[in-house]
DNA sequence: TATAAAAGTGAGTACTCACTCATGATTAAT
DNA sequence: ATTAATCATGAGTGAGTACTCACTTTTATA
């Protein structure tokens, strides 16, 4: 009790709310938000509970502050500037760095993900900062390539959701249904693979010229 | 009031438990579990909420039954006996049938999903009795064409994930991110999209004998 | 060190929750 | 019509909830 008073106290004047953020979201994560008392995020904070509502006004407020912009955000702008090379790279770059940031963020996204349902704000920022802006990048790079010919005449769109759903599906597997009692995959195994599949389901491949892909 | 009386006396005796579990349903889907009141359940059903608890002991009991065997079980056993015919027929009989499967329990499935997370019973079942199931059936498929030497040699695991993922984006892309903002898409053209873009990934287009492809 | 401001506390408050139970209504059987 | 059994009710109950506030402790300033 004594050494965990001295312990908060010595990250005391920069973040107390930090602090009290990091324990919300370990709660929330475990209980859900409407499963999860105040009580026991200040427990988890080792503050008492009227601390909380020094730096937040409502319980609420707590969860909005989770999925602020600010954190959003950092999801959001990391690819870009990759050119020149071959899709095998481009798409391998793309994934593992979108891979890289989900698991960086991973109890976040889990949260936001599942309280976005009840919670319209949360659900619009989470829409409109990160999926339709990570689907852009992706939705520019299948645009180009169909217009180059590279890539079959199909909806940018729906590509994007193939690959993104491929790749998804391995990322919620592991995460929402637990991986474990069905099996363990390797990552890069995982990314090769995906990658292999899309570009030979969806590159042209048609009559005249056919030398361009064996290389 | 009197009206509603008369009306849930009708279908009385035979079940006002079904009632009571419709209501649930509704409910726990809006509010989640635990942002649902048995007050609210009960007034959505027509009864008192003093009568919900002589028909469930206790709320958590409600969701149980929603989850419970009988109604799940109709989810796995659809899909047997396709043989004999062309890799592309047998996928789109699979996928519609599972589509089509899914969106008639779609509300139960979202529920449950957004459940499994906190309730192990629940999840337990979900995984065993739905997931594993179903990806059984498909991973079947999967394993006869790698030995048969028609597909890639691949893990079938990875082959099926790939295939559920491209489906399941788009489902999931609807159900729990709101379609309408971004693209409102039409399931046949993307089933047929995902069937032809996962084909051309994984089939052995090796060496030797490229005449079958192209027919 | 004295003093004001800021930060932290946790018992208290008003309220909501799942669940109970004494009572009333409906049905079935004679 | 009488009785007994079942079904339905909703005010009531105690446990718990988010949030407040009078108070204490710590920090900053002189």
């Amino acid at each position: 009790m004594v050494a965990d008073q001295v312990d908060s106290r010595k990250t005391r004047s920069n973040n107390r709310q930090q602090q009290i953020l990091d324990a919300a979201m370990t709660v929330f994560l475990k209980k859900g938000f409407s499963g999860s008392t105040t009580k026991e995020i200040a427990k988890e904070a080792g503050v008492a509970e009227g601390t909380i509502f020094r730096y937040f006004k409502t319980k609420k407020d707590l969860l909005l502050e989770l999925a602020s912009p600010g954190i959003v955000q950092s999801l959001a702008d990391t690819m870009e500037g990759t050119s020149g090379q071959s899709d095998e790279v481009i798409l391998k770059a793309i994934l593992t760095n979108r891979l890289e940031v989900f698991n960086q963020n991973r109890e976040l996204v889990q949260l936001l993900i599942a309280e976005a349902r009840f919670h319209p704000e949360i659900k619009e920022q989470f829409v409109e900062r990160i999926v339709l802006r990570a689907a852009a990048v992706m939705q520019r790079f299948m645009t180009e390539r169909v217009a180059a010919g590279d890539f079959k005449d199909m909806d940018p769109k729906i590509l994007t959701g193939a690959l993104v759903g491929m790749m998804g599906f391995f990322v919620l597997w592991k995460e929402f249904l637990l991986a474990d009692k069905y099996v363990d995959f390797n990552s890069e195994t995982v990314i090769d693979s995906v990658i292999e599949v899309f570009l030979n389901g969806v590159r042209n491949k048609e009559k005249g010229e056919d030398d361009e892909n064996k290389a």
